[in-house]
DNA sequence: GTAGATTATGTCATATTCGACATATAAACA
DNA sequence: TGTTTATATGTCGAATATGACATAATCTAC
């Protein structure tokens, strides 16, 4: 957390300042959704390398492209949290394991 | 669990005896898919009745139409769950509920 | 009963997500 | 270095999800 003195300091040399999400104007549902979604990509990339497995391969099995697991372990706005479970259900991780990466 | 002699003796009548998912040939993975958006689908309707709100106010908070949301609640195939999670997420659960309910 | 509120179902045009492809960038290693 | 393997990025037509609407079914008081 900031310190109050600093924040003055910076709003009166003409800042606005705030947390991220004001920065963005994200509200704190979008924050979370994001966040959600980058737990799960951040799941996928672990298990998938955890398995020895290169993109190409993971395509295979998930009967998809490199180039959109590329953008699913990126987070892509382009994809959906349902991709995002079905590709870690396909690699093996249970129900509990998802619900362990977004809480 | 069926009995091995009830198992046998149907098969024998011609009958493909199996579970659940056999019998609709789903596999693991996609009975997984399907309990968690249930499972979401549920805890929506619960977090909406116990806020006393009807599926119209629902709707407006999430900014569509009272006929989704009797969908999202049905766990209709034309649903997904990042609106589930979206629309959670609206009414106030934090991801750590969303885990819970999917665990 | 029946009137009013609530929820469910079917359909459709639009919007978003999808797999695929081309190509760019990066990493590994001789 | 150059070659190979892995990953990232941009784009596109096809597939799927979306909000909205109409209408049906179901509840809830009176």
């Amino acid at each position: 957390m900031m310190k109050a003195t600093k924040r003055k300091k910076l709003e009166s040399n003409g800042w606005k300042v705030g947390s991220v999400e004001d920065f963005l104007e994200l509200s704190s549902e979008e924050v979370a959704y994001i966040e959600m979604k980058h737990a799960l990509s951040n799941s996928l990339r672990e298990r998938r390398t955890k398995g020895k497995l290169s993109q190409v391969e993971a395509a295979k099995i998930f009967k998809t492209s490199q180039s959109r697991v590329a953008k699913m372990e990126a987070g892509d706005p382009s994809v959906s949290i349902d991709l995002l479970v079905k590709s870690l259900l396909a690699l093996g991780a249970s129900p509990k394991e998802l619900a362990k990466a977004i809480s």
